[in-house]
DNA sequence: GCCAACGTTGGC
DNA sequence: GCCAACGTTGGC
């Protein structure tokens, strides 16, 4: 199977990318996710070894600032079944799970973020999900041409 | 802080 | 099944 690619946001008030560059192993399981198609691709398309880029979001700048990989694929989210957690759901089933998670490790953290702004200013890509009006899936897929072009202008 | 766009909930 | 109301996301 081809390596595929995704973008996943996140607040980095809650967690940045410094967060999982400081994590165990650099390591972090990427729960709390309570969307049906970020769900999805979670539990169905992500793989071992794709590539993720790291999206800040609500920040200043809004930005890609780096690159994690998959190490582990989708398994049902421990947080959903956690009361503790915030992102308990008491109505997901644990013989039948509603919500999944996958690990991911960090990659490198870019020394020149690539913003919004930027991304939006580059014609090659106006198709990404992240550009489309009112697009606010937090797991994303990305292609390969855009993969490639941000790796160049990062 | 504002607010447009989106997803979910729940009454009917 | 429709759709209004609500809560959340996320850029600005």
């Amino acid at each position: 199977m081809a390596k595929k690619y995704w973008l996943f946001k996140s607040e980095p008030s809650s967690f940045s990318i410094a967060d999982l560059e400081k994590a165990t192993n650099r390591t972090t399981c990427w729960d709390g996710v309570r969307n049906y198609q970020a769900r999805n691709f979670l539990s169905k398309q992500i793989a071992v070894g794709d590539q993720v880029f790291f999206y800040h979001s609500n920040a200043d700048p809004a930005a890609i600032v780096g690159i994690a990989q998959i190490t582990k694929a989708g398994y049902p989210d421990p947080s959903a079944f956690n009361s503790k957690s915030p992102y308990f759901d008491e109505k997901s089933d644990p013989i039948n799970p509603t919500w999944y998670c996958v690990d991911i490790k960090h990659v490198k953290t870019f020394s020149k973020p690539v913003s919004l702004t930027e991304l939006k200013s580059n014609l090659k890509l106006k198709n990404m999900v992240l550009l489309q009006k009112g697009s606010r899936l937090s797991i994303q897929p990305v292609s390969e041409s855009e993969w490639k072009e941000i790796i160049k202008i990062s």
